[in-house]
RNA sequence: AGGACUGUAGCUCAGUUGGUUAGAGCGCAUCGUUGACAUCGAUGAGGUCGGCGAUUCGAAUUCGCCCAGUCCUACCA
């Protein structure tokens, strides 16, 4: 073995042969267990989040495939229509082409041409993730078989009136040409203008003031309302307003949504342009004026002036003429929410469109009845909140896209505008008595990519035909995701699934945190504090890491300052830490905190900790191969040491069992590092060390402890594999053979995990072993502080031996004498005062280690000095507890024991302080 | 406006149903290299647990208010 941990060397055979041997697909025995990837966008690549959670997921995997489960991982991509189409789109326009120039069909394989070429990349980036999903079931939304779902599940929701067709306002995507739902829409806040603007009323009798951020569209406007009971405006009620521009008469009408109190009290309404004002037209059954083409210019409905402007410019032109007429009364600063595509950045319209839409109501009611009965449980549990206060308020789901990528809309036309829905244009046909010579054309839209989505949890389980995985992966066990997509996917599945399988699509929820950069910013390109896992596990120079921040950055400001501080982080670069101590980070980090501050400091910290249990594994090899462990047979003797690694290890296999049951990956992967660290390399490889160097112990001593060694060694990899798949099975390759376990072509990964097994535990073996650290600990102590070189040997004194403590020395004195560097240890008589010593307290024993030539009497009695101030502070508020009626005569009996013990305690050691000091203070 | 979350050591975070002497890693200080590991070891310094109040014998932990920050949903033209 390599005297370093290298990753880069191990991490690629190791997947390799895992993929080939199999050992990805379900065993066929064992209890169902099954997550389902969320499907990555298939022109996505890997980021933070996706490594944080694919980590958990694989971790989840293979601990349940390694229990034994029937354990499946349904893994595939999903093909983000807008997305994809936008990818491919812009390799055309690089050419001068755009997709018209192809037309429909030769785009749509341009696309596949694309996705076989470029649509792997993240399925790749998963593999050296070490991920275990089973690649042979990998699932792509427009495959055929889940295209089939797709249309199935829309013809059937069609034929149950859940899915309608209408002409509604939606979010328009003037860029994309494509109507988007509400969730893809962003509001932020952004600097604006109000504009005032006087409305005269058509009979000259008078004006009124009308505000609006958006003067353009005015020209669309169909009314003036006010509040009913604004007394300011009564007389206005039923009157005509005579619209500017357009010399359009337009009714003042009454509607409670106004607010009397906001501005003038009067609001413009456009129901064609504002949703608000499009649910008012529709109470008041007010005409309704679009201004706008697809592009969003102004339109023919727009007097000739404005006519092919484009909104902006069409605003200003607007704005001037208004003012030119002294209709413009005022303008002023304001700050307003903007609706942009989460795509495309553009100004989304509010714009009237025919659409497909999903009547929500009926299937969320089953879908938030799961959650309400605990059917499906959401860890952590507020989560349900949010998810309830969305589906409470749902709306129909605008499904339909204008885009050519997708699943295109399972509906016919003819010429006088009937529309038919169906499996296909000859089921139509067959079904409503089409005859051939009467034309039909298909829908030109395609579906929301989140509806195929939706039906993930069936869909890939071979629905709608009767499979064996529906019965036995459906519900799957838990699936990981997080928050952003509670609304976008999570509710939307557990509506589909409940409605087409009657079941549930997982148990529970996990929802991870949200991971962010060590600032506690959101990780974006355009902040430049994106960070690729890959570049975590391979490294990467400070140069290319430049380059790949500041890469097609449109605004040479923004650049620089990226550049600037990504020289300033990480001026050396990223190092290489590898896959394992990446996911060990990951799991470490994944408590049950929302946001999630990356700290490159755990990355190198866990990568180190990769390093110990690779040179641990080093010297418990050095020491096991070739030499007999007891594998077979030979009498096997094992020490103390022995007994407490065995006990320990077998409470830190609870722990961690726990941990996972509860999704507890931090306490998990803190459980593994200390006992890993603290215990079995601190500890216990140096206890073995005086057993195996020895000449004085016997071979089944020897034996004992290699075997110990060995066999502690390969289960707490087994313990650590699901976090650390790849150094885990490296090494247990070679730890194995020297175990009793048939090791020949097989992998840790499809070995049993480690069980918790109570016969093992030794409580004796562990007090005698924690009372041997807490002497060498004293010792310690006394030469850190006093200064005594480590190498020096040091004579001690043991006062105050009881029968426990003697047996306990004559159990562990070879070890003590060698880890505590002692020359000799002399145990005084009963009543022996013994010489002036530095003192260290065991219990009641005291270990003292004499002063002659060695130790600074000043030194000393500031160091009793201090303890005897902690002692003292600690001793008053025990004191002052048990001096407190309340706490005697209310707190549970064994609370008072424990006060009362901790008392005595520190008095005992507080007077031996004393004697001590007064000792010294005699020299 | 409504809802959720966070605030513990210089930094990143644990702290289970109230009973600890409030922990870990990184960082820091001192010392240390003859083979498992300097990607290391030993020792140490460092916290009025955001603030105020309440409940309780007892609060980092429960409740109320306040301060600071984050996010989601809905929005006023």
């Amino acid at each position: 073995m390599d005297k370093t941990f290298n990753p880069h060397s191990i991490e690629q055979a190791c997947y390799q042969a895992w993929e080939e041997k199999g050992y990805f697909k379900a065993s066929g025995t064992g209890e169902p267990y099954c997550i389902l990837l969320p499907p990555p966008n298939v022109t996505g690549s890997l980021h933070m989040g996706h490594a944080f959670q694919h980590t958990i997921m694989d971790a989840l995997i293979r601990y349940n495939r390694m229990k034994g489960n029937d354990t499946l991982w349904q893994c595939g991509t999903d093909h983000a229509g807008i997305a994809t189409q936008m990818v491919v789109e812009r390799q055309l326009n690089a050419k001068g082409l755009t997709r018209h120039d192809l037309g429909r069909e030769d785009f749509v394989s341009k696309i596949w041409e694309w996705k076989a070429e470029s649509g792997g990349t993240i399925t790749k980036q998963m593999r050296r993730l070490g991920t275990s999903p089973d690649w042979t079931r990998e699932a792509f939304t427009m495959d055929d078989d889940l295209s089939n779902a797709v249309q199935e599940v829309f013809v059937q929701l069609h034929e149950e009136g859940l899915i309608y067709r209408g002409k509604r306002l939606v979010n328009w995507d003037p860029v994309l040409h494509t109507a988007v739902s509400d969730l893809e829409v962003l509001n932020e806040e952004e600097a604006g203008f109000m504009w005032h603007l006087r409305y005269p009323l058509a009979d000259g009798s008078g004006e009124l003031v009308v505000a609006t951020t958006r003067p353009e569209t005015m020209l669309g406007d169909t009314a003036v309302a006010v509040h009913p009971e604004d007394e300011r405006y009564q007389s206005l009620i039923g009157k005509e307003i005579k619209l500017p521009l357009t010399g359009r008469l337009i009714p003042v009408i009454a509607d409670d949504y106004v607010d009397a109190e906001f501005g003038t009290g009067c609001v413009k309404i456009t129901p064609a342009h504002d949703f608000n004002d499009y649910d008012m037209g529709k109470r008041h059954d007010l005409p309704m004026i679009n201004i706008l083409t697809d592009d969003a210019k102004i339109n023919d409905n727009a007097p000739e002036a404005y006519r092919g402007l484009d909104r902006f410019d069409a605003r200003k032109q607007i704005v001037a003429d208004l003012n030119a007429q002294g209709v413009l009364v005022k303008v002023e600063d304001h700050t307003l929410k903007v609706p942009r595509g989460d795509r495309t950045g553009a100004v989304i319209e509010p714009y009237l469109t025919d659409q497909w839409y999903v009547a929500v109501e009926s299937l969320a009611k089953p879908a938030i009845e799961a959650v309400e009965n605990g059917e499906i449980k959401f860890v952590p549990e507020n989560w349900s909140k949010t998810y309830y206060q969305w589906m409470h308020n749902i709306q129909d789901w605008c499904i339909s896209r204008q885009l050519w990528w997708g699943h295109r809309i399972p509906a016919w036309y003819d010429d006088a505008g009937n529309v038919y829905v169906g499996r296909s244009e000859a089921e139509v046909r067959e079904k409503h008595n089409i005859p051939a010579p009467t034309a039909l054309r298909q829908d030109e839209d395609v579906l929301d990519t989140w509806f195929s989505s939706a039906l993930w949890p069936f869909a890939t389980m071979g629905w709608p035909d009767k499979t064996p995985e529906l019965d036995k992966f459906v519900p799957s066990s838990v699936l990981v995701t997080g928050f952003d997509i509670i609304f976008f996917w999570v509710a939307r599945m557990i509506m589909m699934t409940k409605k087409f399988t009657g079941k549930i699509p997982f148990k529970e929820i996990y929802i991870t945190g949200l991971i962010r950069d060590e600032n506690g910013d959101k990780m974006s390109k355009s902040k430049g504090n994106v960070l690729d896992p890959i570049d975590l596990i391979d490294g990467i120079e400070l140069e290319p890491l430049v380059t790949k921040r500041t890469g097609g950055m449109m605004q040479p400001k923004l650049a620089a300052k990226i550049e600037k501080n990504t020289r300033k982080q990480f001026p050396e670069g990223i190092n290489a830490y590898g896959t394992d101590a990446l996911r060990f980070t990951f799991a470490a980090m994944a408590s049950t905190s929302r946001d999630i501050n990356f700290d490159m400091g755990r990355v190198e910290g866990y990568r180190n900790f990769c390093n110990k249990i690779w040179n641990a594994s080093r010297f418990v090899l050095m020491n096991t191969e070739e030499f007999d462990t007891g594998k077979d047979c030979g009498e096997l003797s094992l020490s103390l040491a022995d007994e407490w690694i065995i006990d320990r290890f077998q409470h830190t296999v609870a722990d961690v069992t726990k941990a996972m049951g509860e999704y507890r990956f931090d306490l998990a992967a803190q459980s593994i590092y200390e006992f890993t660290w603290n215990q079995f390399c601190d500890w216990y490889l140096e206890l073995s060390k005086p057993v195996l160097q020895s000449d004085e112990t016997t071979d089944a001593e020897k034996r004992g402890t290699r075997h110990t060694l060995i066999n502690t060694l390969e289960q707490l990899l087994r313990l650590a594999h699901p976090i650390m798949p790849f150094i885990t099975d490296t090494i247990w390759q070679r730890v194995a053979p020297l175990t009793a376990i048939n090791a020949t072509d097989t992998s840790i990964m499809v070995q049993p995990f480690v069980q918790f097994d109570e016969t093992k535990t030794n409580a004796q073996a562990s007090g005698d072993i924690e009372w041997l650290k807490q002497v060498i600990v004293g010792v310690r102590n006394i030469r850190g502080e006093m200064d005594i070189a480590p190498s020096k040997a040091l004579d001690v004194l043991l006062k105050n031996v009881s029968a426990e403590d003697a047996r306990r020395l004559a159990a562990t004195q070879a070890v003590l004498t060698k880890l505590a560097r002692l020359g000799s240890v002399t145990v005084l008589e009963a009543g022996e005062k013994g010489p002036a010593s530095a003192t260290a307290l065991v219990g009641e024993m005291e270990v003292m280690i004499p002063m002659a030539g060695l130790i600074d009497k000043a030194a000393e009695l500031a160091r009793i000095a201090k303890a005897v101030d902690k002692i003292e502070k600690d001793m008053a508020r025990t004191q002052g507890k048990l001096n407190n009626q309340g706490f005697v005569a209310k707190a549970p009996e064994a609370v008072i024991a424990k006060e009362r013990d901790k008392l005595a305690d520190m008095q005992m050691q507080l007077s031996k302080l004393e004697e001590q000091k007064a000792t010294i203070e005699a020299l």
